[in-house]
DNA sequence: TCATGATTTACACGTTCGTTTAAATCATAT
DNA sequence: ATATGATTTAAACGAACGTGTAAATCATGA
């Protein structure tokens, strides 16, 4: 009986961090609704009860680690922040506003826990409204911060202005962190978004250069060619072409798919003869 | 009996409409694996069983609703492509390229249908195989004519670099498609992702100067504050300050919070007497 | 050594999920 | 009018979900 007594795999391992260790990755990988306790406390390698026993909820167990994995990144920032260096006028050095805010960011802390920067971005784009107080309870106040040291930077660029840039650039990161793959299926491997010290060589300046560029950039000046679709699309896309799918009649004769489209065909309907 | 008859609310929407129509709407806002079937279906008013007569399954009813609401935007975005203008040297206009990619997918087709473009952007964080691989089939050909027109108008820039910076433009898109309400917290409602012509007046511009700006941009220059957190965090963040809580024993004494750090403390343990 | 409390285990609960089925209803051509 | 196929309906299925509970096990100080 018993199982298998302890395993002694890792020792020092407590049940507490081996389930936010999984929790991290699996959530990371699959995103938060599609990870069962189930899966999560098996790939932990603990009991199914010890998510409720150490944490009380799945809920309650998202905000301890995010909460816990976003810490060191607040405080790395904020440190940063604070080392700025300035321009003889006393102005923050713009670029190393920038690297404060974006480093702590994608490296996540000093561990090779890369998996929780791709679930910040995930999360990032939820429009949970308890998801969103978690962020903004987290991340707010420092890039308030950031915010600040910018228009420090920039005096003269309008606030406005300043925070459209800024969105620009938390889109920019946020895709990055989340390491969709696409850049790399797009440029054949050649782009990857995985090298933080590449990803920041790049980022910085060039938003530097957005930051600084003023106003100036014409409103938009293009005529803009056309604003509507010319596609005739009937109230969706196309007018009926595809049948559904017939209800009673398993006929033999028209196994094959029927030609709609290019479905999956997975095998729509078996049909059992019975 | 029978129910309600047929209620004609909208006549002529078919029961597939009414059911594509909810799917984007609800997947939108809460997230493909959040949304029941039923809630669903009873958000569209059809019975349950529709979808799967409709459909077949949710994840075919999800890869329709994509195909058919992509077909517009890449469409729209092809014949945008088409008729860019022309510089004197016969080389395309950069910020005509940059409208054409952007404006179809901000846009998302003629109709009101704001909420697939936040679909899209959820979807494109997605890791999941199934996902990206609807998103390559999808849009993945027009981009690369969106690429290769770039880098006609700017036969200079190294490929690698192209890339890099179309990274960071499709982060900006779409974390501005996902309207994630995260810059109107910070601005305090001054900015407002969600108005396309402004969104397209500052983006445009903006990155039709980050492609131009050639590999001159210092390539690091800065000499880079720190680049570890000097925060002394063992393992994972605190040395273990919250004990877990008590298993049994619920002695009425210390029925009030612990103290541990400042949990949602949403009633930890029911505990019933019985 | 033993008592005690912390932790882990096995198991079951009520619910909700995606899916399926068979019958009822509708639309329409003859 | 009626037959026929398309569509909708109500009801149920088994599986998997988050959660709860009592007992077993572990660690440790007296």
């Amino acid at each position: 009986m018993a199982t298998v007594r302890k395993q002694a795999s890792t020792p020092g391992a407590a049940t507490r961090e081996r389930i936010l260790d999984a929790a991290r990755d699996l959530f990371a990988e699959h995103g938060v609704q599609a990870v069962s306790l189930r899966e999560l406390t098996s790939h932990a390698g603990v009991n199914l009860a010890a998510i409720h026993y150490h944490f009380g909820s799945k809920e309650a167990l998202l905000a301890e680690l995010f909460s816990r994995s976003s810490q060191p990144i607040v405080q790395w920032r904020l440190e940063l922040l604070a080392k700025v260096r300035r321009e003889p006028d006393g102005r923050p050095v713009l670029e190393d506003v920038l690297e404060a805010f974006l480093r702590p960011a994608l490296s996540s802390g000093r561990r090779q826990n890369a998996t929780f920067v791709r679930l910040r971005a995930r999360l990032a784009l939820e429009r949970n409204e308890a998801t969103r107080r978690i962020l903004r309870d987290t991340f707010d106040e420092s890039s308030q911060e950031v915010i600040a040291a910018i228009a420090e930077a920039l005096p003269d660029l309008p606030e406005l202005e300043l925070y459209w840039r800024f969105h620009f650039l938390i889109g920019s990161m946020f895709y990055t962190m989340a390491d969709s793959g696409r850049i790399q299926s797009l440029s054949g491997g050649k782009c990857d978004p995985g090298n933080v010290e590449e990803v920041l060589a790049r980022l910085v300046p060039i938003f530097a250069n957005v930051f600084r560029e003023g106003c100036n950039a014409a409103p938009v000046a293009a005529p803009s060619p056309l604003r509507e679709p010319t596609v005739e699309t009937n109230a969706a896309g196309e007018p009926s072409p595809a049948k559904p799918r017939k209800a009673k009649l398993n006929e033999a004769k028209s196994g094959a798919a029927k030609s709609s489209a290019a479905k999956p065909s997975k095998t729509r309907r078996p049909a059992r003869t019975s």
